[in-house]
DNA sequence: TTGAAAGCGCTACCAG
DNA sequence: CTGGTAGCGCTTTCAA
């Protein structure tokens, strides 16, 4: 089925059927209402290779994620994609499973595919890839790559800052035994974040004791990671998490173990997705602002319309700490508080 | 950056390029060293559209979701996409949010893609689309769809027995006020699994009482859906869930309204998503196989490597009931069971 | 307003 | 084992 049937069954040129394709106006009324009920009857749909290699322009975007099971990633996607769509672009997404083997596939297929962008929205980008998509000549956005590249689009959220605010808040609160929950790279030995927190713990008070911990992200890698520091016999007043999800699986491992939450021992995350005010206790987290990030990665990737001066490239985006039920003071040296002590606190819808 | 200019750079004809990519070994060694060679120094990627355009042939296998926020249908779609990648095969998704104007979009440009094989997972198909399906002449697959057609793989669960074992089970533990909550579909006045639901109750015991509310699939969904029932003066002692996605919402306006579960109010899930194990209290719900399901749905599109008798093309799924914490005895007229009546269970890991 | 025809980059077949 | 070449289905001048 291709436009040469519906050109002959509409009687004219297979130009004309292209033409009430593409521009509808550049084709006399009569003549469009011929060649569009020949493509009805034929039930004809355009053959997407074939256009874009023949008009060589594709409205495709590309995005590659690390793990589309985190809901983050699908917040961020979610709205680059309404953004795509409100102008004619689509978006095609790649899920890495954070695997380096399966990053290099991923950007290989969406080059082959002559994506009209790609973004990249990895934790810890490989540089040695870098090179492979600057040759390609579309534009590129990275986020959360933890690297920067001239003529690339850098998105970068505070990490830093966001992790000293937490630490703080719970430092002043009393605790003084920490934990890092992270989740793996493999792209670098020790995690970028894993690494901002170590850092920051330490400049924060050499008075602090701290551990952390590495399991593959998601709910399961959190319940592990957190039975890997109740196991330790580090004994922490509070475990940090890397992101949102892992914590939720770090809560049901405590909630096992009847430890309570914030009173035995208080739980962070990192992100504020959605299921941070449905778990329970609701979390206690720094929000990341997804929605802007999305806009900001359609933006990178969408050809101006007016050729404005072109924004800055490099983002360092900031957060808010999000109070809620998981953090409180830290007990005392073992001697578990009065619930009654519990702080009381608005959990905010 | 083209075929030709690789062949010209390793002085070879293109035909030769053609084969070093597709089939290597039909190349002598010393040739496919210096036409690989021209590859990667000139940063060559195959151009996908027109290989397939050539080959008049895709790789590429599509998948439509309702709402790819729902960790249900993630999970179908990774062990699908697993199973294509074993097979060299790629899986592209996309996402209608339960709005019918964007499937028919959706199937439209999977058509366009001209896409190997395409699978249906959307609660509820539209009679009218199904001619534009069939017309394609490749292999498509429906989950849940609701309808049957000949020619067209239809993978449905055995909805009506699990809700029966779960209405079965509340109805023993006495309760005889029941609310259920569902999604939108937009395709139908009555959402299937409503009706289900209105029918299984009348037929359990004319002495339940029962209401049905509607909402958007998602945690906010539940939790509106919770709000609607609890103030429509109902007083339900047990919710049953369409989904789990939703259920984890209604727990916690529950929880925001002090009502404890199940002692006050036993809640009920469906589908036996991971979250379902990590929410709080864990849910009582009815397991689907969402792995078969992926596997069902790949080997429905891929083409058999031996023509061997095609398997019937209908499957009924079954579930089994799971029992957590979230569902207990009915409390007696608004007379709160002691909290050591709650019977204890085993949370299964 | 419409038609003819030259590609777009690649595969696959036929020769050599 | 390698080269020449005819399409694949569509867009896009250039003419008419």
């Amino acid at each position: 089925m291709n436009l040469e049937e519906v050109a002959r069954r509409a009687k004219v040129s297979t130009a004309t059927v292209s033409r009430v394709l593409n521009n509808p106006e550049a084709v006399k009324v009569t003549t469009r209402a011929r060649v569009n009920q020949a493509i009805e009857e034929l039930k004809y749909h355009p053959n997407l290779h074939a256009r874009s290699l023949a008009g060589g322009k594709s409205r495709t975007l590309g995005v590659i994620v690390s793990n589309m099971e985190n809901p983050f990633f699908f917040d961020v996607i979610k709205v680059a994609e309404s953004d795509a769509h409100a102008r004619g672009y689509e978006i095609v997404v790649a899920n890495t499973d954070y695997r380096r083997e399966q990053l290099v596939r991923s950007i290989q297929l969406m080059l082959a595919r002559r994506v009209a962008g790609l973004a990249l929205i990895v934790s810890e980008m490989d540089p040695s890839l870098v090179h492979e998509l600057t040759a390609s000549h579309i534009p590129i956005v990275f986020y959360d790559a933890f690297t920067s590249e001239p003529g690339i689009w850098n998105i970068q959220i505070d990490y830093e800052s966001g992790m000293r605010r937490l630490l703080d808040h719970l430092h002043r609160s009393g605790h003084a035994r920490m934990a890092f929950v992270s989740h793996h790279s493999n792209l670098s030995p020790m995690g970028v974040r894993e690494e901002i927190f170590t850092r920051t713990v330490s400049a924060l008070s050499p008075h602090i004791d701290f551990m952390s911990v590495t399991n593959v992200d998601g709910l399961d890698g959190g319940a592990a990671a957190a039975r890997e520091i109740l196991d330790s016999g580090f004994d922490p007043t509070a475990i940090l998490c890397v992101n949102d999800f892992m914590a939720v699986g770090v809560l049901r491992e405590l909630r096992r173990r009847d430890l309570r939450v914030p009173e035995d021992i208080s739980v962070t995350g990192f992100d504020d997705i959605k299921l941070s005010q449905y778990c329970y206790p609701a979390l206690t987290t720094v929000h990341i602002p997804r929605g802007r990030i999305g806009h900001l990665v359609f933006d990178a990737l969408a050809p101006k319309p007016d050729a404005q001066p072109q924004p800055a490239h490099e983002f360092l985006i900031d957060t808010h700490t999000v109070l809620r039920e998981s953090t409180g003071p830290a007990r005392n040296n073992g001697v578990v508080p009065a619930s009654g002590s519990r702080a009381a606190r608005q959990d905010r819808q």
